[in-house]
DNA sequence: TGCTTATTTGTAATCGATTACATTTTATGT
DNA sequence: ACATAAAATGTAATCGATTACAAATAAGCA
């Protein structure tokens, strides 16, 4: 393996000066910058990250912690926030919190000591309500879930007008009952329902919220136990997430239930399967590809002047009809 | 941030002292040890990785590459792996290739500069085909794509076995034109091609191979073209992997098609949404989960006795039969 | 040309841990 | 109690880069 006193010796410079063209940074004439990029060629030289970062104290990495890896709103975000990180030559850890809090930590622990330029982070909850900047010893960024109030650079999804909006169009097509399955645990899961509730009570109708964990089993056995509490069928079920929906779409199989005949469906994420029901599922689609772009975006500016103000970046989310929403 | 003179300081020990303490290594008196786990706690002592890195030339980090990350196999095989890490308290460097062989390059050099402990990879089979493995300068084990000839550790579907079992399963059933929809430029694809013509060819039936490009899309648009050069239909289609059977489902609800009615449809994956379609979906399940512990277990084993001999997993895969192969 | 200023280059300190080796302290056996 | 082995501890070299500072060289100008 060469070091970069093999390359100064082949090139006929010093280190510093092997070191500066490396960097690009300070003066070095044209022929010492060709000589030694000849020699970084013909003896194949990487220089040691270890060496450098210890050194310079600076890491070209960044720390990404997604709370559930399968699901694919996450992984489309995180292929958005890797192809710019890729495009810059940038390295991203990526971890899988799984939802649980002391994954979180770990990761968290982990990125200090990795002592990564900045993160991206979607929170669990339990962050989230204690949130405090100064607990974070690096540049951050949230993603996905994070309060107005939340003292932290952040995209979303404008999640009540989202779910505002998604109520409103199933009101439109004449529904009263309306069922909201959603996250209780989960900072979007009651931003959607505050918008799920407004929207019912602009119409002057009950809102029926159902709580749950937001899984897709914990959405389908959900579904099970709540329909056999009740007299007659809603008129709509609303997912206030993919799985959930999906959940859900399994449980109503299950009761030999269709859409949107016996009952209307709909809910979050434009996922892939959602075309493939019979019908279609009407869901609102989050912009997976812009908001992992703008993740990242945020946290490059922030590194690069630390200084400036919060940035909290909402996304709109787009409403899909498809034929769960169209009785008829 | 504490260095571990400082602990030293604190401890009233050497740094010696406190490495040892730290590292689990060389004899330490059980009153100092004490001491220095007490100061580091008091301090919030943290290792400088990079410096440790630097001096001891050895990393906790794993790199795990995949081929697509919004593929639901490669986030299950993941999931498997960064859990058995995450209890041994190692890092897992992950990164997505996207089946781009420069970016698959790009990761592979970085790992050789992030000087990772080994690496797991599914690898393309522009890398696959020219495999050698002197070309690597770390343990590596494949997962997903090996071929047997290939020579490194690797875990593996029985891909032949896999496939020509769905066949007979499709020939029982008394489907006699079954076409099978692959992915040319994927191992996979073409040794569970293999098996599906051996099948055909026990059977004395004309093999239909129709080759795409592995993708939801492509196999959707494939699917359309090849129908329109069809005189009628088959009695099945076959998919050699879930994007491909995703592809395939999208292609024949916009033709109108119902299957097993209309003809029988089957393929590899059970991912979630394959349970929600009307009727559901049989398919070869394969032990995701098993294949991603098996991996890292490999992996642990080849870093610990990098002399033992290569290691070839092969898994077997499940035949679920569901409503889309049952006529009538 | 001679003097000042800008550019280029090199030497050596430095980052914070690990670890070989020397040394001191403690334990063991007779 | 004394010699010897074992355990515990400390000192200082080391990993391979970056970078402050000093020194050398080149350029600019009267």
């Amino acid at each position: 393996m060469a070091r970069i006193s093999d390359v100064a010796k082949h090139a006929g410079v010093s280190v510093a000066t092997v070191s500066r063209v490396l960097a690009g940074q300070g003066s070095v004439s044209e022929s010492a910058r060709e000589r030694v990029l000849a020699s970084v060629k013909a003896l194949d030289y990487h220089p040691d990250l270890a060496a450098r970062r210890l050194r310079s104290g600076k890491t070209d990495t960044l720390g990404l912690i997604v709370s559930d890896i399968r699901n694919p709103y996450f992984t489309d975000v995180s292929r958005a926030i890797e192809d710019v990180a890729y495009a810059r030559g940038m390295r991203v850890l990526l971890c899988n919190a799984d939802e649980d809090p002391a994954k979180e930590r770990f990761y968290l622990d982990m990125m200090r000591d990795e002592n990564v330029a900045g993160v991206i982070l979607s929170p669990t909850l339990q962050l989230l309500s204690r949130f405090r900047p100064e607990d974070f010893s690096f540049p951050l960024v949230l993603v996905d879930r994070s309060n107005p109030d939340t003292h932290a650079d952040a995209v979303v999804l404008d999640n009540p007008d989202a779910a505002q909006r998604l109520a409103r169009h199933l009101l439109d097509r004449g529904c009263r009952r309306i069922a909201f399955f959603y996250g209780a645990a989960s900072a979007t899961g009651s931003q959607r329902l505050a918008g799920y509730r407004s929207a019912l009570a602009d119409a002057g109708l009950e809102p029926v919220p159902v709580p749950i964990r937001p899984t897709t089993e914990d959405a389908r056995q959900a579904l099970l136990a709540w329909l056999d509490t009740q007299s007659a069928l809603p008129d709509a079920i609303v997912a206030s997430s993919g799985l959930i929906l999906l959940g859900l779409i399994e449980g109503l199989r299950e009761r030999g239930l269709r859409w949107p005949d016996d009952v209307i469906i709909a809910g979050f994420d434009d996922m892939a399967w959602t075309r493939i029901t019979s019908p279609a599922l009407t869901v609102i689609a989050q912009p997976t590809a812009d908001i992992g772009r703008s993740a990242i975006e945020l946290l490059l500016a922030r590194i690069a002047e630390p200084k400036q103000a919060m940035r909290r970046i909402v996304m709109r989310g787009e409403l899909i009809v498809r034929g769960s929403s169209q009785p008829g």
